[in-house]
DNA sequence: TGTGGATTGAGATGAATTCTCAATATGTAA
DNA sequence: TTACATATTGAGAATTCATCTCAATCCACA
C-alpha cells in the first residue's frame, strides 16, 4: 500500500484529536488517496456512491475538512465555482497553472516563488501557513485554435 | 477626475461590443474607483443604495463582471465565503497577504516574484493572462495574543 | 457485552449568485 | 426631435454549493 504512511498520520491525527476511526473516514481516505489531479465534493461522493459505497453527501463535506486540517488534503477554488480537492503527500507543495481556454491544469514547483514568499512574510511580519497560487491563461494549443 | 483614462477605457470597451452606455453602469464604475481596498458585491449595493442611488442587486452583479472583462477590477477571494472586488489602474498588480487571526490583508509586490511566473509561463507554453496569489498567515499581532 | 457519546444520514436551511421576463431606457435612423 | 428595435434593468424566483439539525447508529472502552 503506496499510502500506508499517511494513512498512519491520519489516523494518529484521529486519535490525539480524541476522535474515532469509522468506516466512512476510511473510505474517503482511500477514494482520495485512490484518485489524481483535482476532483470536487460532488464527484467524490458520485464516484463513491458508484462503486457501491454507503456514504452522505454531508459526511463527505465534512471529513473533506477533516483532511484538510490534518494536512493530507489540500482545498482550492481553481475555477471560479466548486471547491477542488486534491491528496497531499509529505512532499513539496505546488503550483497551478489553469488554461482559461479549455480549462486544463498543470501543476508546477518553483522553489525560487517560495523563497520569495518567506521573505515578504518576514518583511511584513507574518508566519506563513500556506499559499495559493494560480496563474490563468491559454496553453499554446488552445492559442493555436484561436489563431488559426 | 483622477480615473478620466479609467473611464475612456470603460467607454471603449462598451462600444467595441456594442454594449450600451446605461446610467447604473456609469454609477457603479464611479462607486468602485471611489473606494480604495477590497469590496464586496453586496457592500457596493448598500453603498450606493445609501447615498440614494438606485441600482438592482442583479445589475451590480452583472455589472461588475463586465468591469472584470474589461480589465477594469479584479474578482477574488481572499477569505471563504464572498468574492471580494478592487478596482485597477493600468498599473502594477499586486498580491495579498491575509491573516488567518484577525482577516487583515496586506497588499504587497513583488517584481521578482512576477519574473519568475514569466518564465513558469513560457516553461509550459502557457500565455499568461493573470495570476492570483495569496499567502494566508498570522500576523505578528494575533500571533502576540496567542502566545501571550 | 453494555454504555456513553461521537458520528452519520436525510433533508431542511442558509448564503451567495444567477436567472426570468415584463417594463424601461438607450442608440440610431429618419 | 421622434419613433423604433432591442439591450438593459429590477424584483423576486430559482439555483448552486455548503452547512446545519437531530434522531438513529456506530465506535471505543470498561
Amino acid at each position: 500500500m503506496a499510502d500506508a504512511r499517511e494513512k498512519q498520520r491520519f489516523l494518529q491525527f484521529l486519535r490525539d484529536r480524541g476522535q474515532r476511526v469509522t468506516s466512512e473516514r476510511l473510505t474517503l481516505f482511500d477514494e482520495i488517496f485512490s484518485l489524481h489531479g483535482h476532483i470536487d465534493a460532488e464527484q467524490l461522493l458520485a464516484s463513491m456512491t458508484n462503486r457501491g459505497l454507503k456514504i452522505s453527501r454531508a459526511t463527505v463535506y465534512r471529513n473533506l475538512e477533516l483532511l484538510v486540517e490534518c494536512g493530507l488534503a489540500r482545498k482550492q477554488r481553481l475555477g471560479q465555482s466548486r471547491f477542488l480537492y486534491e491528496h497531499v503527500h509529505s512532499g513539496q507543495q505546488h503550483d497551478h497553472l489553469v488554461c482559461t481556454g479549455c480549462g486544463r491544469v498543470v501543476e508546477f514547483v518553483s522553489p525560487g516563488i517560495a523563497a520569495l514568499q518567506s521573505e515578504i512574510c518576514r518583511a511584513h511580519g507574518f508566519m506563513p501557513k500556506y499559499h495559493s497560487l494560480q496563474i490563468s491563461g491559454v496553453c499554446n494549443q488552445c492559442a493555436g485554435q484561436a489563431g488559426g
